[in-house]
DNA sequence: CTAGAACTTGACGTTGACGTCAAGGTCAAG
DNA sequence: CTTGACCTTGACGTCAACGTCAAGTTCTAG
């Protein structure tokens, strides 16, 4: 396969395939002209380092991550690495967690017409006057 | 309260508050020599966008919900953005969740010696050749 | 009154994962 | 052989959420 092919199957641009390459992520071989080949596997490849880039996971720990998963062992301290990442990832999901609950709350809220039952959101909120500046804005923009 | 007293209890910058203040997530009112002025709640204030920011929330969105926190309703328009930034929330959760099992079945692998037990992983792996390069790259970098 | 901590605006720097344009070489079809 | 899709390297642009420095003003403690 050549480098567009991979590009469409996995859903990427080949300037990514370009960088990932040039971060160590993802080899190729050279066809005599100096074109990239790549092997079927590379899809699965590609897709797995966007998985990671998707859990905000940085490609210079991609790139330390991968031999393992390649090998299907590592150092001790490629191990530590692992786990910090599973934790850190662990982390975000709460905090996205927290903050998709957070909007909950508000589309609670604004669902229905009475805010006063739910005090809890109301109680830290702005003050009044900053409120209506604000909403008037985003009613221009919205 | 000033700007740093602020900056301390929400645990920011003070560079990140006026930030805030400029994207028009923040108000603040001044004293006669031109000093930012907050309430008590601009502490949680503080900590609502960061959550949000910790979500992948732009500060242009930020500003669009906000005013529906502030008023406890909002247009139809805004209760959209709601839920879509809700929906796209849960899928980020997903995807980050996918990440960490996929780093779960690496670490589990790891620790096991014999990796062939489990060739759900190992059947879309890189070519080896590629693995010893990578592995010692690594090694010398980890 | 004075040192120093805290504040102001303004402006440029940083980082990561690419986008995008430039200026070409390569490959398949007709 | 030519056209057009696809490929190459190189280099600069982008965007967001600040960091950081500059140069000056203000508050506070002694």
């Amino acid at each position: 396969m050549r480098i567009g092919e991979v590009a469409r199957q996995a859903g990427v641009s080949t300037r990514a395939l370009r960088y990932y390459e040039e971060q160590g992520l993802l080899t190729s071989e050279r066809t005599p002209s100096g074109q990239r080949e790549y092997p079927a596997a590379a899809v699965e490849r590609v897709r797995l380092v966007q998985q990671f880039f998707t859990a905000g996971v940085p490609s210079r720990t991609i790139a330390q991550l991968l031999p393992c998963v390649d090998t299907g062992h590592g150092s001790p301290e490629a191990f530590a690495l692992l786990a910090a990442e599973r934790d850190r990832i662990t982390d975000a999901i709460e905090g996205l967690a927290a903050a998709r609950d957070a909007l909950d709350l508000i589309i609670d809220i604004a669902h229905h017409p009475t805010p006063e039952h739910c005090p809890a959101l109301r109680h830290p909120a702005w003050e009044p006057h900053v409120t209506i500046e604000a909403a008037a804005t985003a009613h221009d923009r919205v």
